[in-house]
DNA sequence: GTCGGTAGTTGAACACGTTCAAGAAGGGCG
DNA sequence: CGCCCTTCTTGAACGTGTTCAACTACCGAC
């Protein structure tokens, strides 16, 4: 339709270049449609004919509906990185850039709260590749685990020896259990899911420092313990 | 096919009698058909056409073929509960008690695990009916979380005043998250599954036990007080 | 017995996600 | 310019879940 010149906007990888701005065409009409409508409602044909192609043209560039979801979720990731890096830049006490970081990624997901709830049910299916534990989404899950080690290593938190390593992964998966809050959380705006963080934040803060007490040392060991087991 | 008296087998709600061998032999089929070739593979036609009526009929007693998934569900339920039985009225002590009744629910799904494991992605679907927090679900739910009233009731265990209310519902809570692990578990014969119970159980009972303890008082608190808040 | 209404049943039709054989576009090379 | 190969594009066709207007079977009332 517009005319440009040969190279591409991003210039992007060069091996993948002449198809890449149809797909980027794909996927903000697959986007934009999704927030309008809500994924069920947006069918692979309107998706086709809103950005001008054919609907096997779609299947070129991406496997299957389902597809254009992983789009979002890396999408978000990114967008959470970057609105966390203030927080990370401004806070040194580890409650409150836990804090900041969870409400940058609730902030992130927020105008995408109808149509994101409908997909995340995709999501946790274990054989799908979206799921966030499988191998094909490792490498956005590697960088929101990054995101809390960043968290904890710049705060000035004392955390027990033993606890430190696996403490980024754990607060990734109080994230995900944030995250599966939020989706079916029906309180106006969310609020709810607010006050999750608000109130667990706290307490994960608090239960950190208390993992160094005496008295809990065998229990937080047995659970270390176990986790290191049930990792895979 | 088969001549039969007049009167049904089961001699159920006479209200509804008449429908009722055809909708418990359409369930009957797409669960066997659901085992054999899993959820996805499993067609409303083939269901029907197994079943010796039309497809239009199938969907005259179950609104979708996520309703028979439903069906499913409440039949685990049931068969957890007479499962769970011979152990609560063996054990006393709380450990035991919990471990029994996690992994009878375990046992009962484990036929199913290659079927079920695909289903459980629209359990997760908060808009669903299936999703285990929701309304048309409250039911089984229900039944489910006095399960594990009676694991706490029945055992000798001290527990904390204010903790105990909360409990039963919590337990229930852990056993979700069995579940989806259980779901995501890929290690033969989910063996895993059982190293997370036989693990977390002992961990759960030294935390209860850890809960009337003083230090812990202020935690134990908090931590029940932003629960009461986020129930819907 | 006949009538009327409810419960049950049918199969064709619809919209959707997905596939695929066929073709068009583009560019390097003689 | 002509050739070939890769990349990209198309739209018809398939199988699926779901809907619906029409039809049949049953059962109580008159």
């Amino acid at each position: 339709m517009t005319e440009q010149p040969a190279q591409t906007t991003t210039a992007g990888d060069p091996a993948t270049a002449r198809g890449e701005q149809t797909r980027q065409l794909i996927r903000d009409t697959a986007m934009r449609l999704f927030r309008e409508r809500g994924y069920a409602q947006t069918t692979m044909r309107a998706i086709a004919q809103e950005a001008g192609v054919s609907v096997g043209n779609a299947y070129y560039y991406f496997g299957s509906k389902d597809h254009l979801i992983q789009e979002f979720y890396a999408q978000s990731q990114v967008e959470h990185r970057a609105s966390a890096q203030p927080v990370l830049d401004r806070e040194e006490a580890f409650g409150p850039r836990l804090a900041g970081v969870l409400h940058a990624g609730i902030d992130v997901l927020t105008p995408s709260h109808g149509f994101a709830a409908t997909f995340f049910k995709t999501a946790a299916e274990p054989t799908s590749p979206l799921s966030p534990f499988s191998a094909e989404s490792s490498g956005p899950r590697q960088a929101a685990i990054d995101l809390f080690g960043e968290v904890l290593a710049g705060s000035t938190a004392k955390v027990d020896a033993e606890l430190r390593p696996q403490l980024p992964e754990l607060l990734w998966l109080a994230y995900m259990g944030v995250v599966l809050y939020w989706v079916h959380d029906r309180s106006p705006g969310q609020t709810k899911t607010r006050q999750l963080i608000d109130g667990a934040v706290p307490l994960i803060d608090r239960l950190v420092a208390l993992s160094r007490l005496r008295v809990l040392r065998p229990v937080t060991r047995q659970a270390l313990d176990l986790i290191r087991t049930l990792r895979h």
